[in-house]
DNA sequence: AATACCGGGCTCTGCCATCATT
DNA sequence: AATGATGGCAGAGCCCGGTATT
């Protein structure tokens, strides 16, 4: 969902052959993230850090180096670990190797999740036989575990894997489900049992309160809507279905329909980006002449308008005014805003140029495939 | 044949704080 | 005390096509 167009251009590019085609991508995608929180952080009066006692290992500094490993990284991110006297970087960069990893990929991933390397190979084979119970090729789990080497290394308890596949399953996920959540939200996996558990019971608990009659399905339908809900916390999906009650005064049906719908995927945005794009929204609308009622329907009807950040909104809502259509065509037909503000733009030029008459045909036309948008211009310029 | 309706496919990390463990 | 394990957080969209409808 909130994949930042970056990460989905290099997901692209994830096709067959993906590790020689990283190559290139490697050191670049490595430094510029996370340096500068980190460094800004000024050391809060007492508690400033003394150094501690146990000096690094040099040998095993050497090693990570010679590797290719970025030390000053491994240093910011998890400094303890190269202080450690017994690891086993040789044996964890071998495994990787074998399962089809390139030296600069290996380095990435040691890079940013130090910790791998304390790992055992006996524990990491064993990881790899539970994730593949899920992948189907070495292949899928390299590009989740390249992607996300915190997901794949954070915990060292294997049993746990398993445990959540079984409640999973339990409630109702396939096969199918169990793949897409282990793609996109690889982190789920290493919750612990608690608190998959906890997030469950909590659905179901919403469910029960908004008048659900069937609270045990409620969280496999959001779930398998939104895959990103068990990595979010309680606290956070409480306090958007708060938010959305308050702001749009819905009834409880009205949000159990919500979620168990289109509105499941707004569930997990983070709080306070909900509130501000929704505050933003409703000024937007407010500017054009809308009513509270408009703003209530376009959201109920397309709740992934609040998923937009307030800039994109306003450029995209911006773009479609200025073409010509109205706020009352766009409140009733809201799928148009599915597509980049580019994708309308170019398409509303292309519009213009054969003369379509939206106020007569409406803006359907906007919401529909490349394929399908090139046919009707076609039959239109003939 | 063209359009409308609708659902589905892709898709998320890396850092920090706070426990628990040793 | 230092390290390890775990939970929580911010940030934030786009596109396609099957099938019913006209």
């Amino acid at each position: 969902m909130a994949a930042v167009a970056g990460v989905r251009a290099l997901q692209r590019l994830h096709q067959p052959g993906i590790f020689q085609r990283c190559f290139g991508l490697i050191p670049a995608q490595l430094t510029p993230t996370c340096l500068p929180r980190r460094l800004c952080t000024a050391p809060t009066g007492s508690k400033e850090r003394k150094q501690p006692d146990t000096p690094e290992n040099v040998s095993l500094v050497e090693n990570l180096n010679l590797m290719g490993v970025d030390v000053k990284m491994v240093r910011l991110r998890q400094p303890g670990v190269l202080r450690k006297a017994f690891t086993n970087e040789q044996a964890v960069a071998l495994f990787l190797d074998k399962k089809g990893a390139p030296t600069n990929m290996i380095a990435s991933i040691i890079s940013r999740y130090p910790r791998a390397i304390t790992r055992s190979v006996q524990h990491l084979e064993q990881r790899w036989v539970l994730w593949r119970k899920i992948f189907n090729t070495d292949e899928e789990i390299m590009i989740v575990l390249y992607r996300s080497p915190e997901s794949f290394f954070r915990t060292s308890n294997n049993a746990n894997f398993d445990n959540n596949i079984t409640f999973l399953t339990s409630l109702g996920l396939d096969t199918k489900d169990l793949h897409r959540l282990l793609t996109t939200a690889p982190r789920t996996f290493s919750n612990s049992l608690v608190l998959n558990k906890r997030m469950v019971a909590f659905l179901e608990e919403i469910c029960a309160e908004l008048g659900g009659n069937n609270p045990e399905q409620f969280p496999k339908a959001v779930i398998s809507r939104n895959p990103y809900i068990l990595i979010r916390s309680t606290k956070r999906v409480r306090t958007n279905i708060d938010i959305l009650r308050a702001s749009l005064m819905l009834s409880n049906s009205e949000l159990l329909h919500l979620f168990q719908g289109p509105g499941a995927e707004i569930m997990d945005l983070s709080s306070e980006c909900l509130k501000n794009n929704f505050l933003s929204l409703e000024q937007k609308m407010v500017a054009v002449g809308c009513q509270k009622a408009d703003i209530k329907k376009l959201i109920l009807s397309f709740p992934m308008i609040l998923f937009i950040g307030k800039d994109t909104l306003s450029s995209k809502l911006d773009c479609l005014l200025k073409g010509g259509i109205t706020m009352e065509q766009i409140v009733r037909k809201p799928k148009v805003l599915e597509y980049s503000t580019q994708n309308i733009s170019g398409r509303l030029e292309e519009l213009k140029r054969v003369g379509y008459d939206f106020q007569d045909k409406g803006i359907n036309v906007l919401d529909s495939s490349q394929k399908r948008f090139d046919a009707k211009i076609e039959r239109l310029d003939a």
